[in-house]
DNA sequence: TATCATTGTGTAAGCGATTTCAATGACAGG
DNA sequence: CCTGTCATTGAAATCGCTTACACAATGATA
């Protein structure tokens, strides 16, 4: 492996020089390209590691996700990617797999070492969360979640729920059901359930409480809690969910108790999932700009890291949805 | 932040036994026990950096996806995930956005530097690649293509859609018609359609060339090659594609043209997509053990880089595949 | 008793970069 | 001619850890 000594020798300069050169300080025109030689004949490139352990500072960010394989984190993560690779920065991805423990342990994991930043992608958000987040060594940015006190980049899922409701109050006669997810879960669980609940309360089509069901994200969960409302209250015309996951769900259980094709008019989603609109045509659901979050988590954080002049900072930003299919 | 010699000069011994204490080398267990309550009392942790420096080692692994948000991609991520997390490695993610180039440049960036081992998901494979590959410093797997003299975890595609072919044959009456991906992809590409044509073939129900189209991996890309089958072909009863995800734009082409619900049985994909599988109740299609081919190439991976005795070692392996819903 | 593994320990030499520091030479102003 | 800037330069000191080496003990073996 061919070091910053041996270019040095070879363009007969010190290795100070060829450290100048690279990293941009005094050196004479002609230096300069003896070293732009050596270093092209030699095929030099400089080891990463050293220059974290003198500098402090790996290129590295972590990114924090509950799940890989959901379409809305893919997206995220896809955003975050353009922004880290565009800046010269690389992805330290980690799953939880959702489990909220296995997210402390890597926060922790992370900032004890090797990263710059930390880009969380929050579901749950627990005290022990916020504090691990405020005691954080390195800089650090949530996204989906908003936290007092910490830089966030979120949807108004309270807004989108209320208007979906309040849209699809008007537009469905019969009975309204809805499948949500854990409350822990402040924005997908707590806050669309209430604004959903308050957006048909205030189109005067206010929810039963009886006909509200829990599911786990996933599509099985959203299946399984259809098929047991619909057999516990066969008159439910509508199944609103939480996920659009869930709803696909809940989608084949209404197809498979009332026949093929009927689900379609009557569940709604979140998350404008390009699978389910493809092969329903769209169902009522919630478009947010995900790939945006990723991209704009990460602009400021990389901003803050670099010290970006005219920077945005760590702060609070709250991204727009759209109503789909209403 | 503290650091070794911190601790050591708080458990009166040389930095040189911490760090055999934190190695597992020689030390006597009163040291041990002196050393285990300086780390405590300081919280210190080791610079990985310095470590990686010292080392050679950075317990990194870089992954390369043409893709992050398609689910093939993010199951093989997860499994990949999961045992890296298992043995103490963390991922390094590098996304290419299915550009060619982008791989090679990673494939760059990453042996130059931090990693001590790379995935590659891989999608085409160029004679560049090849070379890329055969000149990586870090050891390399691969995943998705069978590539001579490279360690490969891959699925046999030929023989998928040759079984996929031959019983889809004795199903459909009518003509069917195929819509494929580039060839370069060579698994996806030409394996599934060569196996596909073989299969009919060998039924006795050949593959009419001119009712072959091309798409790319979209979801909108199926949607279109079926329009255009459609138009030209209307006696085409079956459109074979691919991908479930281009599977799924098929279907809707076919529901918009021939009426709601139509579809369903008209289509067939390779991947077993979870979502399609809910939506259709499920299309003929080919399940691949995706989490499976990433946990396999990691383990394999981190065999030979951790030394495992009666190691795996860097080889060739072909996972098995199942035939769905036909 | 002499000899030799075996264990345990500290000293010090790196790993390969960045960066401080002092030194140099050139050049403008007085 | 002297002095003060200013751009350039290399020597050398880190960054925090691992490990080769030398050297002690200690117990086992001949």
């Amino acid at each position: 492996m061919v070091k910053m000594k041996d270019v040095a020798e070879l363009a007969g300069v010190s290795s100070a020089a060829v450290s100048r050169y690279l990293n941009g300080g005094y050196i004479s025109a002609d230096k300069a390209e003896r070293i732009k030689q050596a270093i092209e004949l030699t095929g030099y490139v400089r080891s990463s590691q050293a220059r974290a352990l003198r500098t402090g500072s790996t290129k590295l960010i972590g990114v924090i996700v509950p799940k890989i394989n959901s379409e809305s984190v893919s997206r995220i993560t896809a955003g975050i990617g353009q922004v880290l690779g565009r800046r010269g920065y690389q992805m330290l991805l980690a799953n939880t797999d959702n489990a909220a423990d296995r997210e402390l342990e890597y926060l922790d994991l992370f900032q004890n070492h090797p990263v710059d930043g930390i880009v969380l992608v929050a579901t749950m958000v627990t005290d022990e969360h916020r504090a691990a987040i405020a005691s954080c060594r390195v800089p650090i940015v949530l996204i989906g979640q908003h936290v007092e006190g910490a830089a966030c980049v979120y949807h108004d899922d309270y807004e989108a729920a209320f208007e979906l409701g309040h849209a699809l109050a008007g537009r469905v006669d019969g009975k309204i059901a809805y499948i949500g997810v854990t409350e822990e879960d402040r924005a997908a669980g707590y806050d669309r359930r209430r604004g959903f609940e308050a957006g048909l309360r205030a189109a005067g089509n206010p929810l039963d409480a009886a006909l509200i069901r829990r599911g786990s994200f996933t599509l099985d969960s959203g299946y399984s809690a259809a098929r047991e409302l619909l057999s516990v209250a066969p008159d439910v015309s509508f199944i609103a969910c939480a996920t659009d996951t869930m709803a696909a769900g809940a989608l084949r259980a209404i197809d498979e108790v009332r026949g093929m094709g009927e689900g379609i008019h009557r569940v709604s989603g979140f998350g404008d999932n390009a699978f389910l609109r493809a092969l329903t045509g769209g169902i009522p659901t919630v478009h947010y700009g995900y790939l945006t979050s990723g991209v704009e988590a990460t602009s400021m954080l990389l901003d803050t890291l670099d010290g970006v002049e005219g920077e945005r900072g760590l702060k609070t930003l709250k991204l727009g949805h759209q109503l789909m299919n209403v």
